[in-house]
DNA sequence: TCAGTATGGCTTTTT
DNA sequence: GCCATACTGA
């Protein structure tokens, strides 16, 4: 078959298997993702119906990642038919379409855990529990926890509280994550009919990262290959690194004895990397205990030895990777795209970004802080989600009590009041406002306000089929939000309502070139949540750029070059990792994910100090670099002297010690140089602006 | 009812 | 240092 010629034996195996259970054990760059690619291929090749095959992803970006490669090897029809997606996002379609069977309401909508934790919070208040004991974000993992094991409901302390969570997500037609797992399987347990129904349907299952299943996911799939028990799954237990989020390696050990016949099959050969890197990621990787065994090797050429940067801020860190970039692109002609630039937290982007303008340099953060997590955007969903479901009434507050709307706090605690009293929902009282009259007690004006405010929701509410695109343009037209933002005179405010409109707009389009798939405001609303990878849609994402991202979201990608940046003990490993020996292996997968991401060079960074709340903190360099050994490593020289400061001088102050030739950032002016000191009063040389006496108080040493 | 001010928590990681 | 919330006085 000449199509699978690029495959080598092992992958050509993989591809081929396709009458029996089979696990492939994929190390790092061992050619994974075109292993599942040709296997769709070969599956459709060998005349098995596309609309046959699920394909399960992990992450959206690896939905999108597959579905984009496999549209230029086969036909868009046959494309179309693939069941591909996230487990969410599947199973949240599936669970739709039988709503009725598990006793929710079709309209549904989905929660995602900022969301969901602004639930949890209002129940501790209504329960008068001491918020400093019960954290929400606490709680919500355990919440999650439990339900993707829900099969033992035991940890009691917090049972009331998932009680109380539980009632309100269901009164008010809510789903969130873990939901739609748990009443997929629930689904399926309590309608065999239906399951054997899709039984019938799945006949092929693919599962990319395998060793990211959590026990609920892995209820599902082994509820569906039963019949067929033709299932493929790709993993590595070296990048297993979602146990927070209930991932359970044991899915992978086990997966010989949960099915029968099954094969299992290692691809080690790494075709991605150099022998230096990967070297080091085996290094790495031989220091955990909990470990399948296995050694990847590489043909490539040797390469070149890690480099390690140890700066002095986190600001300098940043600059060197700017700098760095923007060196290695001129003199090796590189492409901006070629690098990749690491990290633990989504928060040590900020200082990158800062960087990365100052130099020039076009860069694309992904993942950061979600679009439609902005206020102006989260407005609009709760409009949406209100129109949509009227019972959601965490939207229908947010709007309402929204300033200016002529409902003030009185008011709507009589409303809430009221809604206790009888048992009724907030939309109820609303819509029958008059019949309160003389409780609520107000003029007639702010009555009328609430009457006309529920007609307009009901008036849209009726409309729910129509084009989202349509029906989304005129909520935001009849609510008057565009002006409401015009008026506070956030520019910015009125472009990402103009941009996210238009994205509703593409969404409708590109689902109305595939027959049955649905337009309507509801399920724009899911695919957001669960389809869509707003980095590509928002961020205005530029094709030669330098990426930024966490380390969970590489997973899957590769670069020419990687910066890997704050090596430092308590950000990687992060210091609610640090106390356990576990948690302590999962973050030195996760360092060895972040290293084989690397095709030709790594760069390690870390910082003798790091702005941390608006102070310098000292810091330690992370046990995972010393770890590297030393053959592997290349000290790059630091052209900055610090021996002229000393640590201590920067602890908890940040002006004490300025002097002369500093740079220094100001909140007002951006970065500048200093040029003369006389007692408070410091004048500093800014670019584009010039010279400014500022107050020391108000400057930050960078270095 | 609301603008202005004080406070406290926050930085794991993703669907 | 920033954001969301809670509190205060007009």
């Amino acid at each position: 078959m000449k199509y699978l010629s690029i495959l080598n034996k092992t992958q050509y195996k993989a591809v081929t298997t396709i009458d029996r259970p089979t696990m492939v054990i994929a190390g790092a760059g061992s050619g994974k993702t075109r292993v599942l690619i040709y296997r769709l291929i070969h599956l459709i090749k060998s005349g098995v119906k596309s609309r046959n095959i699920l394909a399960l992803t992990f992450t959206k970006k690896s939905a999108n990642e597959m579905k984009y490669r496999l549209s230029s090897l086969i036909d868009k029809n046959e494309l179309d038919q693939i069941y591909i997606g996230t487990f969410h996002s599947i199973f949240a379609k599936l669970l739709r379409k039988n709503s009725d069977l598990i006793g929710y309401k079709k309209n549904y909508i989905i929660y995602d855990r900022y969301d969901s934790e602004k639930i949890i919070k209002k129940i501790i208040k209504n329960l008068n529990l001491d918020k400093k004991i019960y954290r929400s974000k606490y709680l919500l993992d355990k919440i999650s926890m439990i339900k993707n094991h829900y099969f033992n409901e035991r940890n009691l302390y917090i049972t009331n509280i998932y009680a109380n969570y539980k009632k309100y997500c269901y009164q008010n037609g809510i789903m969130d994550f873990d939901d739609i797992l748990l009443y997929t399987n629930i689904l399926f347990n309590k309608n065999p009919e239906i399951l054997k129904k899709y039984q019938e349907y799945f006949k092929y299952i693919l599962i990319d990262e395998y060793q990211d299943t959590n026990y609920s996911q892995y209820r599902i799939i082994k509820l569906l290959s039963l019949k067929h028990n033709n299932i493929f799954v790709v993993g590595d237990d070296s990048q297993s690194i979602y146990s927070f989020r209930g991932a359970n390696i044991n899915n992978i050990l086990n997966f010989k004895k949960d099915y029968k016949n099954a094969v299992i099959i290692r691809l080690e050969q790494n075709y991605r990397s150099t022998k230096y890197i990967v070297d080091v990621s085996n290094q790495i990787i031989s220091l955990n205990k909990r470990k399948i065994d296995k050694k990847l090797w590489t043909n490539n050429k040797i390469g070149k030895k890690i480099k390690l940067y140890k700066a002095f801020s986190s600001f300098e860190e940043s600059d060197f990777v700017a700098n760095t970039i923007d060196q290695l692109k001129k003199k090796k002609k590189l492409k901006y795209s070629d690098f990749g630039v690491l990290y633990r937290t989504n928060a040590q982007s900020r200082s990158l970004e800062e960087s990365f303008i100052k130099k020039k340099i076009p860069y694309n953060i992904y993942g950061s802080i979600s679009f439609y997590k902005r206020k102006e955007i989260k407005d609009l969903i709760a409009y949406f989600r209100l129109i949509v479901n009227i019972n959601d009434e965490e939207s229908l507050i947010r709007i309402i009590n929204y300033p200016k709307r002529g409902i003030g706090e009185v008011t709507l605690k009589k409303i809430f009041f009221l809604s206790k009293q009888n048992d009724k929902r907030i939309f109820e009282i609303l819509k029958n406002i008059n019949n309160y009259k003389s409780i609520i007690n107000r003029d007639q004006k702010i009555l009328d306000n609430i009457s006309n405010f529920c007609n307009k929701i009901l008036f849209f509410n009726k409309r729910l089929d129509e084009d989202a695109f349509i029906l989304s343009k005129e909520i935001s037209e009849s609510f008057g939000l565009l002006e409401e933002i015009k008026k506070d005179k956030i520019k910015q405010g009125i472009d990402n309502v103009e941009e996210f409109l238009n994205s509703i707009s593409t969404f409708v389009e590109d689902k109305k070139k595939i027959k049955n798939e649905e337009i309507s405001l509801n399920a724009y609303l899911e695919s957001l949540y669960l389809d869509l990878d707003l980095d590509y849609k928002f961020n205005n994402l530029t094709k030669e750029s330098v990426s930024l991202m966490t380390i969970h979201l590489s997973k899957g990608l590769e670069f020419p070059i990687i910066f890997i940046i704050g090596l430092e003990e308590k950000i990687f490993p992060s210091i609610l990792s640090i106390s356990s020996q576990l948690e302590i292996e999962e973050e030195r997968r996760l360092f060895y994910v972040a290293l084989t991401r690397a095709k030709e060079d790594i760069f390690l960074t870390f910082s003798k100090n790091r702005y941390k709340w608006g102070k310098i903190v000292p810091t330690i360099c992370s046990r995972f670099v010393k770890e590297i050994d030393k053959k592997y490593i290349k000290y790059i020289k630091n052209d900055l002297n610090h021996k002229k400061f000393d640590d201590t001088s920067l602890l908890g102050s940040y002006t004490n010690n300025l002097k002369e030739g500093m740079i220094v950032y100001s909140n007002s002016f951006g970065r500048g140089k200093i040029i003369k000191i006389e007692g408070q009063i410091i004048t500093v040389y800014f670019n584009n602006i010039g010279e400014k006496k500022i107050l020391n108080t108000k400057l930050k040493i960078i270095y």
